[in-house]
Parts: C-alpha cells; structure tokens; sequence
RNA sequence: GCGGAUGUGGCGUAAUGGUAGCCGCGCCAGACUUAGGAUCUGGUGGCGAGAGCCGUGGGGGUUCGAGUCCCCCCAUCCGCACCA
C-alpha cells in the first residue's frame, strides 16, 4: 500500500470518533495525570496558527503518558462569552450565541483533522447554562464570604455578623475597602440597610463606587489586565476614568498567598517574575501627618484621624512610604487630585488655581496621562502639614504623580532619594535635603545634583536621632518611633487590585443577584441558573443602561435583577476543575472527582495569559480551597508558556517610479521600496512571478529583474497580520502534508518555549521522513514487507538508542530533539535494510505520540486490533548499549587530534603506556613529554604538554 | 528606568564542563527521468593548494579542558513602568 496521508487521517479521525477512543473514566486504580490546553476562545477568524504549537506540544504529552500507564485527563472546551461575538451582534442583530455556536463548529473541525485526543465527552462552552450556573454558584459564595487575616482565609460573613452582634469590630481583623469601628450595641442598633453597607465592606465580592477604567468604545468597563497604554487591549479603543458603582472581587485579600504559592509551582521564572510585579508586594510604613495649625499637638488624638468625638477639628494624612528612613529629608507634601481632602484644606488664595488643576487632571484620559508621564505637574494647596518626626511644616501639593489607587494616595515627599520627588522639586523650586549618603562624612550639595540619589544602601545623616544608622536600621528605628507614638507602623502594600466584576455587557453570565431597598441580594443556590434573558437588541437603553435592562420582566420575586454581566474571565477561572466531572448537575464537581484529578499537572499555553487568566484562576482556585471544594491550592503545577509564533514576512523591491521589481541580491544597485509580498505564493523564498502577476491588479503588468532566472524575496520576522501578508492558514498544510507531518514539523522548529518565526520552508524536509518512515514498513513497490526475522544486535542498538533518546526527551518536553532522533532512527534503520517487527513494532509506538495517524495505520497492518494508544511505551534496555571498546577522543591540551581505541576495561595506568608508543601521538608530541595525561572513562583523553 | 530571557553556518537548530555544528532547510555535484517544486546517492562553518590555522555577540577569569561556570560590556526580544 502506498502512503496516502488523506485515506488514513480522514479513515481514523472517523474511527476514533466514533469508537470514543479518547473517552476515560475517573479510574482510582491508576495513577492520574492531567493536561490541559489554555481555554480557546473560538474566534470568528478560526484557529489562530500559534494555537496548534501548544496542542501538538500536549497532546503529544497524553498520549505518551498514557503509554506510561497513566490515566491522563486530556479535555477541550471553549471561552465562548466575549466582546467579539457581541460586537458582531451589534453590529448585525445576529444573536451572539449563533454566531459562538459558528464558530465553535469551525474549531471543532480544525481541532479534529490535527488529530487530537481530546476526550470531547467531557466538552462544555462557558455560555452553557449547565456550567454558568456554578460560574453563578461560586460567585454567590464569595458574595456571601469574608477574608479573615487572623486564619488567613476565607470564613462565612455570617461569622462576622456573629461577631458585629457580640463584640462590634473589636479584634476584627478582615480584608475590607476601609477601616471600621463600632461597637456590638452601635451594630445592633444599625438598620437593615446599613448593616447591609456594612458588611459590603468586607466581602469578596463587593458592589462599591470606584475609580473604573470606562471604555466608551465599548460601551463598558474594563479590568487593569484589558487596559495595555490606555487603550482596551480588544479593539484599541481609548480608556478613560470614571467613577462607578460595580461588582468587584476582592483578589487583594489573596495577594500575599498568591506571591507565595508561585514558590510552589513549576512555572518558568521569567512568568513568575511578571506575576510577582503585577502583585507587586513593597514593605514600608504607613505614618499620618497632621495638618499645620498653631500650638503643640496630641500625637495619639492625631491617630484617631478626627474620628473621635470632639477632636473633628484634627486632619491628618496617612501616607505610605517605603522609605521610613528618610522621614528627615521630607521637604513637602503631594497628594493625588482625587485625594478627598484637597477641597478641605485649600486656602481660598489657592483655590481656583487647585480646582482648575484637579479638574484638568481628573479629565485626563489614561493614555494621555501615561503618555506624558515624564511632564511635570502640580499645585500648591497653600495648606502645610507637619512632619510628626522633626514638626516642621512642609507645604501640601497636588499632583497627578500620585495614584490614586496605589497606597493611600498621599506621599512624603523626599526629593532627595526619590526620582519623581526630585523632578518635581526641581521644577517647583522646592528644597532638596540629602539624608542619606554611601558614608556618613560623603556629603554633596544637592543643589547641584542632576538626579536623585536613590541608593537602598548607605548611611543616614541629616537624621537627628537616627544619624550613623544604616539605612536598614534607620528604617527600623523610625517605625518603631511612630509606632510608640501611635502615628503609624510597619505595613506591606500591594500593587495588584481588586478586579472589577461588573460589564455593561449582554454577552456574559448574569449576575444571581437582585436588589430590595437599594442593597444586593442573592438569588437563592436551588433556582440557579439564572439564564440570560433574550432582548431585542444588544445595545444600552437610551437612557444608557446596560442591555440587560431591555429584557422584558427582568426580576425575582418583583425585584429588580442586575443589569450587568460577569467579565470573561469569570468563565475561565474555574474551568479546568469542572472537566474533572463536567456533567454534575448537583454540584460544581464532586468531591471523588477532584480528590481523584485533584489538580492540572500540565498546563499548556501562552505567556500574554500571566496577569489576567492565570492571577484570577489561582484566586479562584484559593477561594474554593478556602471553602473545602478544590483539595489543592494550586490549580496548575507545571505550566508550560508555548512560544509567541511570529509571522515571517517576504518582500519584493519596487525600484521607485516604475513598476519595476529587482530580485534580493541585486536590489542594493537601485533604489527602491520593499513592498510586503502574499507569502503564499513565495516558495523558498522565490516568488511565483504568475501568481504576483495575478495576485493584484497592480501588479499584472509588473517586470522583474531576476538573478540565475528567478526573483528572490527578502524576508524579515514580524508580528503576523492579515496587513503584512504572512499569515498561513493550518488546514491548508494540512491539505498539503498531512496533519502528521504538520504536527512534527511544528516540533521540529525548536524548543517549544521559544518564541520563533512561522515559516515552512522545511516543512518538506519532515514530510520526506514520514514518507521514508512508511517505507520502512512498505517496500519501494508498496508492499508489506515486514519480516519476522529475528533482528542483528546492532539493529537493537538502534532502536533502543532511539526508545532511550525519545523518552528521556518526552519527560523534558524537547520534542524538538524527539523529531530529529526519530530522523537519525530511520537513517539508520534505512541503511541497514532493516524490515523486522521486532524493531518496527516499538517504533511504532514511539511515534505514534507525535504522528497518531500513520502510527495507527501501521500498528493496524503489523495485526493489531486495539488501537495504538493502548499499547504500552517499549523498556529501553541498556544492554544492547554495552561495548567492549570504547574509541576515545585524544585532544593536547584540549584540542582534539586524532581518536584510539582502547577497550573500556582499560585502566589510565594501562592506556598510558600505549597511548605514549602510538606514532601519531609521537608525532603530535614532537619529542616532548606530556606533563599530564587526563583519561575520563568512556569519554575524553587530554594529554597536557 | 526596573525585571526576565536570548545571542552558535546562508536559515531553523543540536551539544550530563569532555570530539562545536547532530537533524532538517537551502545550496553544490551526481543517478533515474520527456520533465521536475518527485525520488535516491554524495558533499556542504570560514580561510588555505596542502599540512594546518581560525571559529559559538565582545573583553577578562576559573579549569587539564568553556558554547556551557564566574565578572564586565554590547545587541535583540518580552514584561512592567510616575506603584511612593
């Protein structure tokens, strides 16, 4: 039989569907492993070209795992809520569940002719109710949940209720928006209403007024994550700040555990690192500073910050800083332009000057800000503050250099040591006072400094009391003495945000939630799901409510429902804990189930997932485990971040003015313009000149000035895009080779981690391997021509070589490595003439992970009726590799000369002797004598002279 | 600016501190062919007629021996970026 890759693939893709090869049960006999491919999204465009790289990569895996004996769960499913499909909508009137129902279908097929093993019984989309319902459910427990820092998890609100009514907020100690304070009696006394307010305060998914980046092109708000340069990272429209009411989920109360449980998981270190940024954890001390007014202050009273009865007149700041030591060089002020302060304390000579300030800034959209992030700006409040530690006065500005949402949105200012602090200084002409120096007598004027110093190392002087200390110790010191004067201690801040929940969408799960009296309730468990309700159209209302409120009866019980919608990645933060038991409809999944799964032992896909998806599914998965559901911490254990697949672009070189094009080589004598050139119709990077002629209508009169007859391209990597004519489609080198040969070429480009060039210039290089592989099988004239022979040793050797190559290289994920040691194995099986079933047989299952469809072919013809998948990965045995000689490398002084062979018996004292009477050697000594011989067994002689 | 990664033939890449360039593309030569973007065989880092010399971004170092380990520098890519 001839090798015809079309009959095979579509004859056991069928097969494999319809037998439900790939289908596994939760089997406790065997030993689990989990795979897992990063949740598509099913774009209309279909399959994007980087995505196959990271599911040959694990599928790959599967099924050698399952060879090893491994029950591995390998499931698929889709991302299927989302802006696009909604977009298209809207755009169309096309309800976005058809259009998701589209393209998934389309995925479907793409993902069947790569051959994969999905267990595609266990298939769901995020859209189905079936699964939004426990989306829905676990949303209902964070609603219902607090997070105590005292047991550092988090525990029932109704506790903390339990708690207000016996002992208000005493020892209380609960991640929440703002500082609380009553008593049990004060608590008891609040109303419904304000003991709902209250509690808002402290759940993990909370409905407050924040700062939210609003995309109007969008028509909603957006999470830090979908906001790259102030613009939403779908579409590219502009983001701007906005104040809203929206659900939020408290991930900040995670924070610390988040950073730590990246020490626990096999994660490569460059995303580790983007995740411990995006938390980004700093150390250093919160200190109130009390507004400037004439007399002696009570430092205590000033801690209360005015929330004592009969102290209201007492304002004071807290600030954080992560530079206690330097609390001597503060030379002023800054507070953000949202600082609810500001209209307070501005003395009415400042005023118009301040609102006109803040008013500008507050406008400001987000990229205009980032953009100009090196411009200085500000305005003097004309109110003072005082330095709690030396009691000077030190004006108060406002500057949009402070964040609001960072720290308390005040700050120290120390122009000495902090760049920002100088650069503001310096315009405003403020004073600059060095506190900190390399050595306590190495003082400079700061007047004529260019920059700040910002040195974490060093000696503090200008310092009072700490003076001399490092500025370790003075850091110390100083929050020691805030502390003892009740103005302030040690604290750590975080970077990472609460995550805005809310999305002023159609096209996401609805909220469980319904308001009476003004404050969210939530639907009860029993009725879930709440479905999303058909509309008319999927724009806001005129009276720009969100498109859940056209829905006709949109309540519970006569209440109002949420008219918002839940993020994207309300879908994806928990997805791979329902495919352990995804048709439970009485839970989430069962208990059996994930002590059985338990966690994702692989997790494949890419690195632009590291601040959004994988932040918010650890956070979830914690959640959970907080709540006794998920029995590990950490959803993925080894996560692999396939390479960003670039597209490599061809040009053809227009000699400007004409409609003249000149080949590569010869394009240096002209002057021209490279114009991007359909790198479809280059091959190798010659270009079909019929094809260009055809391709527009421009260039249908086109001339060419060739080199040896042929019109070369140039050609440079770049990001792959419809515009640049670098795009290939996959099914099409499907059609053209086959999905095995797609399959191992995609490995054989290199490491799988890194990022590379899309380019299939040697694609034919590996569809020759696969048809000398058949050939193994099948002689010249297409016939079966296995023997039962029984094989020489060398023979062995080689497969056992390949068995040892090709297992060590699956553990370590170089499947690059695999495909070229499979080459090296059939060269060398093809030169020995080598037809026997007792090397061909293994082999086949070798291969059978990286090119299932040829495999199953061939395992089929040697007389199998159990599909290869079954069968059981080959023992490499090692005594095939031991030999009685052993031919060492002979290097002088570490240049390799010349080889001899010496049996591997052979001791340095028995080598010596006859190494030195070799003639080469002699001649290579030329008469002198070697200073020192290195022998390393079975490895290397070096002969020193 | 901060953090992470990467630098090896014309190209993709390979090398537990031990023979640099495996495997493949491309290229060259040959075989079979009416033909070749088919198949097969051989060759292919640079310089040199040759023995040989030089070669892993650059410069130092450790070592009998360095692409690999250490220090400094350069380039490219990725992430973050007024985060106090």
């Amino acid at each position: 039989m001839e090798y015809n890759f079309r009959e095979i693939e579509a004859k056991w893709q069928k097969i494999w569907k319809e037998s439900h090869l790939y289908k596994i049960e939760n089997d406790p006999s065997k030993p689990k492993f989990y795979v897992l491919d990063m949740f598509p999204y099913p774009s209309g465009a279909g399959l994007h070209v980087g995505h196959p790289l990271g599911y040959i990569a694990s599928d790959i895996y599967s099924r050698y795992k399952r060879q090893k004996g491994f029950n591995v769960l390998h499931p698929m499913g889709y991302d299927a809520f989302g802006l696009p499909a909604e977009q298209y909508a809207i755009q169309t009137g096309q309800h976005p569940a058809i259009t998701t129902e589209k393209n998934v279908k389309r995925y479907r097929e793409q993902l069947d002719k790569l051959g994969f093993c999905y267990d595609w019984d266990r298939e769901f989309k995020t859209c189905d109710p079936d699964y939004y319902k426990w989306t829905q459910w676990t949303f209902i427990q964070l609603f219902h949940s607090y997070y105590d820092k005292k047991a550092d998890k988090a525990m029932p609100i109704s506790e903390l209720e339990e708690h207000f009514n016996l002992h208000g907020t005493e020892d209380v100690n609960a991640a929440c928006s703002e500082e609380m304070s009553f008593t049990a009696d004060e608590w008891k006394a609040k109303s419904e209403k304000e003991k709902q307010a209250a509690l808002m305060n402290y759940r993990l998914a909370y409905l407050a007024d924040t700062w939210v980046n609003w995309c109007a092109g969008l028509g909603t708000v957006l999470a830090n994550d979908e906001v790259v340069n102030g613009l939403s990272v779908r579409g590219g429209y502009p983001v701007e700040r906005k104040l809203m009411r929206q659900w939020i989920l408290r991930v900040s109360a995670y924070a610390e555990r988040l950073l730590q449980g990246l020490d626990k998981v096999e994660w490569t270190d460059s995303l580790k690192e983007i995740q411990r940024n995006w938390i980004g954890r700093s150390e250093g001390a919160a200190i109130w500073f009390p507004l400037a007014k004439e007399g002696q202050y009570d430092w205590k009273r000033i801690y209360m910050g005015g929330n004592y009865d009969g102290l209201q007149d007492e304002v004071s700041f807290e600030i954080f800083t992560t530079r206690p030591d330097t609390i001597f060089g503060v030379t002023f002020m800054v507070l953000c332009p949202e600082h609810e302060m500001i209209g307070q304390i501005t003395t009415p000579e400042q005023k118009p000057e301040v609102e006109a300030y803040v008013t500008w800034a507050k406008n400001r959209s987000e990229r205009e800000r980032q953009a100009e992030v090196k411009k200085v700006s500000g305005v003097f409040t004309g109110a003072y503050a005082v330095n709690p530690i030396t009691e000077e006065r030190i004006p108060i500005w406002v500057s949009d250099y402070v964040l609001s949402d960072y720290g308390t949105g005040a700050i120290m200012a120390v122009p000495a040591h902090d760049s920002r602090d100088f650069a503001f200084a310096r315009h405003f002409n403020l004073p600059v006072r060095q506190v900190v120096a390399p050595n306590p007598n190495d003082l400079s004027d700061p007047g004529t400094w260019e920059e700040s110093m910002d040195s974490k190392t060093g000696y503090m002087v200008n310092s009072g009391f700490i003076d001399g200390m490092t500025v370790k110790e003075g850091g110390k010191a100083i929050i020691e003495k805030v502390k003892t004067m009740c103005i302030g201690y040690g604290t750590v801040n975080y970077r990472l945000r609460d995550a805005i929940f809310s999305r002023q969408r159609y096209w996401g799960e609805p909220f469980p939630i319904y308001y009476k009296d003004g404050m969210p309730y939530t639907i009860p468990v029993e009725e879930l799901p709440v479905e999303l309700p058909e509309i008319d159209k999927f724009q806001p209302t005129e009276t720009g409510e969100p498109p859940l409120a056209r829905a006709k009866d949109w309540t519970y019980k006569g209440y109002q429902m949420e008219y918002n919608t839940m993020p994207g990645f309300a879908g994806s933060s928990g997805y791979y804990l329902r495919y352990m038991d995804p048709h439970n409809d009485q839970e989430y999944f069962s208990k059996e189930a994930n002590q059985y799964w338990r966690n994702v032992d692989l997790y494949v896909g890419g690195a632009e997932h590291a601040t959004g998806h994988l932040i918010y599914s650890r956070f979830w998965n914690k959640f959970l485990f907080d709540i006794g559901l998920s029995c590990e911490e950490e959803p993925f254990k080894k996560l692999i971040n396939q390479g960003m697949i670039q597209g490599r672009s061809n040009f053809v070189y227009r000699i400007v003015g004409t409609n003249q094009y000149v080949s590569n080589g010869l394009k240096d004598q002209y002057e021209v313009t490279p114009i991007h050139v359909d790198v479809n119709i280059v091959h190798n990077d010659i270009l079909d000149i019929e094809a260009f002629k055809q391709w527009m209508p421009d260039f249908a009169n086109a001339e060419f000035i060739l080199e040896n007859g042929q019109y070369i391209c140039g050609w440079e990597v770049e990001k792959m895009s419809k515009s640049k004519y670098n795009v290939q489609n996959p099914d099409d080198l499907v059609e053209k080779y086959g999905a095995d040969t797609l399959r191992m070429y995609e490995m054989f480009l290199g490491p799988i981690e890194m990022a590379k060039p899309w380019d299939t210039n040697g694609i034919e290089g590996v569809f020759r391997f696969i048809k000398k592989f058949w050939r193994l099988y099948n002689s010249q004239n297409s016939e079966w021509c296995v023997s039962e022979e029984e094989p020489t040793r060398e023979e062995y050797k080689i497969l056992h070589k390949t068995i040892k190559k090709i297992e060590e290289d699956n553990e370590k994920f170089s499947f690059n490595t695999a495909v070229s040691a499979f080459m090296i194995c059939a060269n060398e099986l093809g030169d020995a003439k080598c037809n026997k079933r007792k090397i061909l047989e293994p082999l086949c299952i070798l291969v059978s992970a990286y090119a299932p469809h040829i495999a199953e072919e061939l395992w089929a013809m040697l007389g199998h009726s159990d599909s290869v998948i079954n069968a059981t990965f080959p023992q490499y045995d090692d005594s095939y590799m031991q030999e009685t000689d052993f031919t060492y490398p002979v290097s002088f002084n570490g240049k390799m000369r010349l080889k001899i062979s010496f049996p591997v018996s052979y001791t340095q004292k028995e080598i010596e002797p006859v190494l030195i009477e070799n003639p080469d050697v002699q001649k290579w000594l030329a008469g002198a004598k070697p200073k020192k011989i290195i022998v390393v067994p079975k490895r290397i002689i070096n002969i020193v002279m």
